[in-house]
DNA sequence: CTGTTAGCGCCTTCAA
DNA sequence: TTGAAGGCGCTAACAG
């Protein structure tokens, strides 16, 4: 780099007067090398810089100590909770990431996914929306990889966070302070963790008694919170699941400039726990899922496929709830 | 990948009937190649699936279509939005960005620099803490490599935002309202923003009749504004200039918590307009600093070098005044 | 323990 | 227009 090409080994070898493959065993701490060749070498690599180019070593050993990882969306800051933990728990192990943000984009994102792992060891997938046959069509080709929040895989490590029982704790939470008609406010439809939520409340709908929980078609950020106040006050629920902080955070504000009181009027839960849930206004309740955990853990995975060959157990975090001040009691009904 | 190992140009050749070098003129589309043979190799290449190694095209092209960026914290809003500016401005161009986050490790910097430009074509580098005779000493050994928010550099493309300006509006605006004691809120000694800072200071002072600003060594996160909140009441100014949004947010959380009214009883303008910033209570005022454009024109700057060889001038973007609920004029003094 | 040789997979002169 | 051969920089058998 810089002004001139780099020094190439034979530079060293040349210094050192030695042969290249000497160079290279010692520069790989081969233990085979005379201790005085060495440091001969190193010595000659220390006056040059010389260091190792790792496109050459990467394609002779067939590994570029690199993964790739697919991110829907880059604005979201759980993917970039996930991307941060993902990132420096693998660059304590020495590995660089190659990151590929989809735009949301569908079909950007299968392409985005093949070509990026053609230059790593490995990819790490979070495509909540791709539809799963997509996804399983798709992780043959791909492996090694390691999956974020979708249902189990076949062949392939999945890490996801128990949205269904961050959910099931939030209804407990808000029933047990007397709610008993709820308004869900749906994300995307085809992702996996809103068919986790649904399962998870018509199981709380069963159990437990006079509950009823209305689901209104939102979308995932904040204006879309904003523009679903209306329906959310249409359904006369007292209390709202909302699909993440960002629309609970969304509704919350749209309510307030209506000049609706939460929690007094209206209850309101969030999901996530992004940085800015606990410095709303008022504080907003939620159930918090450690994303840069389920990075961090999604590197695990990939590592011991990596290093060790076979797939870890799917790993499965469990959202916390976090009860702030936007839920209180239900008004007493006249 | 995938179960086994990949097909080789070798193996489209036989398909083909050709020898391997029509193969790689056909793929690359290389004019001196007859068409039936191109649609010949085409679609054995497609029938088994084949790519070029990236590697060993990287190898023997000495490029890898990738460009690191160095980012000192992942968690921070702003460069999660020069990384997403600069990674969506890249994808464009079909280049891949390789992520380095040194977890503001100052030391980890220039290591992480040095190594991730040797897998890359060039290196964008935002590092806005590290000594200016570091970054000197450093940026010849990275080269071709652009800078983000610094001072201008000899060999180096920067683009920055002029934090001088933002400043300077957000003093007028105050000023305007009739402040005449204000607290600067100061982030990191170290950092070139916070020169600029100061010089937009030394020169409002020097400019405005009357006005006197105390600075505060606080910090640049949310908690850091919040341990502030005792400083700027104890110093008696009517408006704060907070380092950045976080710490403005960080401020205005802990003085609602004293029950100290903002903008009745103190004015607070936040730097760099988050996300969040529209959205607390009250909306924050701040200077917008369009980060993810940063990181676009980093990229471009980025792309020139690559493509034309030649620098571009060095870009600037000036942050927006962005008047919303924290600035309002001092109570009038008994 | 060290040097020579053969690739990793591909692109690109050089001849034909 | 096409094929054969060399080399990008490095590692790893294979001899010595």
């Amino acid at each position: 780099m810089g002004r001139s090409t780099r020094t190439r080994i034979t530079d060293v070898a040349k210094l050192a007067g030695v042969s290249l493959s000497t160079v290279s065993r010692a520069m790989n701490d081969n233990p085979t090398v005379d201790p005085a060749l060495v440091e001969r070498v190193k010595a000659a690599a220390a006056e040059l810089g010389y260091t190792a180019n790792p496109l050459a070593r990467s394609l002779v050993l067939g590994r570029t100590q690199t993964v790739a990882v697919v991110i829907p969306d880059l604005e979201n800051p759980t993917y970039q909770a996930i991307l941060r933990g993902l990132s420096r728990a693998a660059s304590t192990d020495e590995y660089h990431v190659l990151i590929a943000d989809s735009v949301e984009d569908l079909d950007n994102e299968r392409a985005l996914a093949r070509t990026t792992r053609l230059r790593t060891d490995g990819i790490v997938l979070c495509a909540p929306r791709m539809p799963e046959e997509e996804l399983q069509e798709l992780l043959p080709d791909l492996s090694p990889a390691v999956v974020i929040n979708r249902s189990p895989q076949p062949d392939t490590p999945v890490v996801a966070a128990d949205y269904g029982a961050g959910l099931r704790e939030i209804i407990e939470h808000l029933t047990g302070l007397g709610h008993r008609h709820l308004a869900y406010l749906a994300g995307s439809e085809r992702s996996a963790s809103h068919r986790a939520r649904q399962d998870a409340i018509a199981r709380a709908v069963a159990e437990i008694a006079d509950l009823r929980i209305d689901e209104i078609p939102t979308g995932v950020d904040f204006d879309s919170g904003a523009a679903a106040a209306d329906a959310v006050l249409a359904s006369d629920a007292t209390g709202v699941l909302a699909f993440n902080d960002l629309v609970a955070l969304g509704l919350l504000s749209a309510l307030r400039s209506r000049g609706i009181d939460v929690p007094e009027r209206l209850s309101i839960a969030g999901f996530d726990d992004i940085p800015f849930a606990a410095n709303a206004t008022p504080p907003l309740t939620t159930a918090s899922v450690p994303a840069s955990d389920l990075g961090a853990q999604a590197w695990q995975a990939m590592h011991a496929l990596l290093e060790g060959g076979r797939p870890t157990a799917a790993s499965t975090v469990v959202p916390a709830l976090v009860v702030r001040e936007t839920t209180a009691p239900p008004l007493a009904q006249p």
